[in-house]
DNA sequence: AATGAATGAGGGTTCATTCAT
DNA sequence: AATGAATGAACCCTCATTCAT
């Protein structure tokens, strides 16, 4: 029945969501998975119709979104005059507001298609979302002062802060908790960039 | 006898270090690396005993040497008077001396043992080391201000902090493009969570 | 009821006739014969017993044909007077009605039977009418020339007429190019018999 | 050592070339092989890198002659005098010459070719041959005979032409038993598409 | 009459490791 | 010191069949 079958598949996913995020799709291991959804390798196939289609049906969501993200890294926050203040509590009442869209995307999910994705079609993802960063943050930078001479961290910059939204979504799972921690990273990241590019 | 010897050996490190910088050490392939060293799996076993020995054999130094920094971080760098410094550029110049004995220690070995470790013995270090780091943070930050709320964070910031090294090191070989980048990071982290604990 | 239930019944022999017919029993795949013929896996188990049931249901009248006619064999044409005649255009006349009460059996479900019947109970189907003919063959062949050498032909010839039955059957739908294919088939196959046996 | 591997790859080939030709290449068993070749099936993989490796090594002589011989088959026997020879016992001695290039072509790996290609990189050699079998015919059907009427009996004989030869190959191992029946075939092959074509 | 979830055996393939030579 | 054949377990996936609903 519908039911029945609800209940094996939510137990499927939540097996391999697991086993993802552990692992990585290459090294996730069906049978693993499958035990501990409490059915049987022939049977998962009747549910998906390979170790990628299980994987994909986990990241699409996500996946989406970020390329959602991507396209329209053009609107992003353009709140220039938040720049100029100094104080830090008025930054963090702000950011709070203006990260609370992206927090949806921010998930288990997201993660898995970050971190896990290699050997997938997914594998692109990473990267993708690193260069447009990247190239966000070396124009938001020469903005702000063209006669910075570290360029080059600009890459290592992105990968840190992808790398550390994956991290609060690893090692905490109650939303409001990775909600203030998101804001206090990019709130640390903005502070961290703004010193390094101009005198305080 | 000796040299051929040794000449293979070598070989085999490196085919086996670039394998497992690559795809970490589950994910290595020995047969992937006897043949870029050129011998034969047989062969590999007149060498090293397994293949964690190998692993073993090229991140000993670098397990061995955070061990040390980690058992005597309480000697770190007590240069308390620079939080009181306004001036990046000093900051710049102060830290590129302070950072130079690091430099030998943030090398392709510890990129491995930090990265590639899962399922061998080390897999631990790099949860020793980021814990280590977050006490260290949190120590540090509640002298700063005792006030601040988001302890959490802590965690977080070691968990990127380490991560920038290992992108510094993968992304850049040159050695002095790697220190300037060290350099710059970590000011980047250190204004940033000055930032975060206080207005300014 | 009675209706729908025969509905069903047609397309699923329609779908395994063909899944049959290009595959053979073996290579058949149940799950294409029932996405082909609109129903489930598990409806088919109410209609056929097996995989090996809805064959037989398939190729049982083309099997007992084949018996029968096997059993009667001894009663086949013996138009002896037709040997004398040299002339083609005879030949061909009277063997478009010689043939005729043949082509009924010569269909799909036979086809089948003969190249597709390996791993059921009937695989011994194709053995037993190719032993009857090649009995046959050496039968004629000696009463038409007793010091003829290469008796071992018959073994071979007695394949490749029913092959060119079966590929006659496969290439082409229409009944009566069938019709005129398998009496331009036969006269050859005389044609080539009676050469080798004597000079003429 | 040497001799010990090339003992077991004999192994090897003498069992897929069985197994193959048992039951064509999708069928076949790679369990069933190294089992029958006193192997394991990990150790298969030291001699060939897939299943369709060991295939190829089977067959892929018997490929390269048989495109040898389409390629070149405008150079095939013109020996158009015979056609006026009414004696078939000088046909006999005329073809036994004839066919002699053509003997070490018709072996176990050219039937395994021709029938149990299907699913590997050859399966469609069957086709070419058969086309350039039935275009050949053709030709000289029309050559023959321009009013005969039932050209599409080509096919058919193409078909029945090859099937003849791997018949004869799956039937007899002895090399002059193989020899003789070829001839004999051809002779009445010969014999059948003159007699359709022409009265005599 | 119909569904499709569940099972268990078998398919080809890769792997680290052992060992006789 | 060097070879690579041999092993056995694990990998993902497909299959015909059964059965509760």
């Amino acid at each position: 029945m519908q039911t029945k079958k609800e209940v094996v598949q939510k137990a499927i996913v939540q097996a391999a969501s697991k086993e993802f995020l552990d692992k990585g799709f290459e090294k996730a291991s069906l049978r693993q998975i499958v035990k501990n959804a409490g059915t049987t390798l022939g049977n998962f196939y009747n549910y998906y119709d390979s170790k990628e289609a299980v994987f994909a049906s986990i990241v699409g969501d996500a996946y989406n979104g970020m390329l959602y993200l991507i396209n329209h890294h053009d609107e992003w926050e353009r709140r220039d005059e938040l720049w100029e203040i100094q104080d830090v509590e008025i930054w963090r009442r702000e950011l709070k507001i203006l990260i609370q869209p992206l927090i949806p995307a921010i998930t288990t999910p997201f993660v898995i298609l970050i971190e896990g994705s290699a050997g997938t079609k997914f594998s692109h993802a990473k990267e993708d979302l690193l260069q447009i960063l990247e190239s966000h943050f070396i124009e938001h930078m020469d903005e702000f002062n063209p006669h910075y001479q570290q360029a080059k961290i600009a890459r290592v910059l992105a990968e840190q802060l992808v790398y550390a939204l994956v991290m609060i979504v690893k090692n905490y799972e109650d939303e409001s908790v990775r909600h203030d921690l998101i804001v206090e990273e990019i709130l640390f990241f903005a502070i961290g960039v703004m010193g390094i590019l101009k005198a305080f």
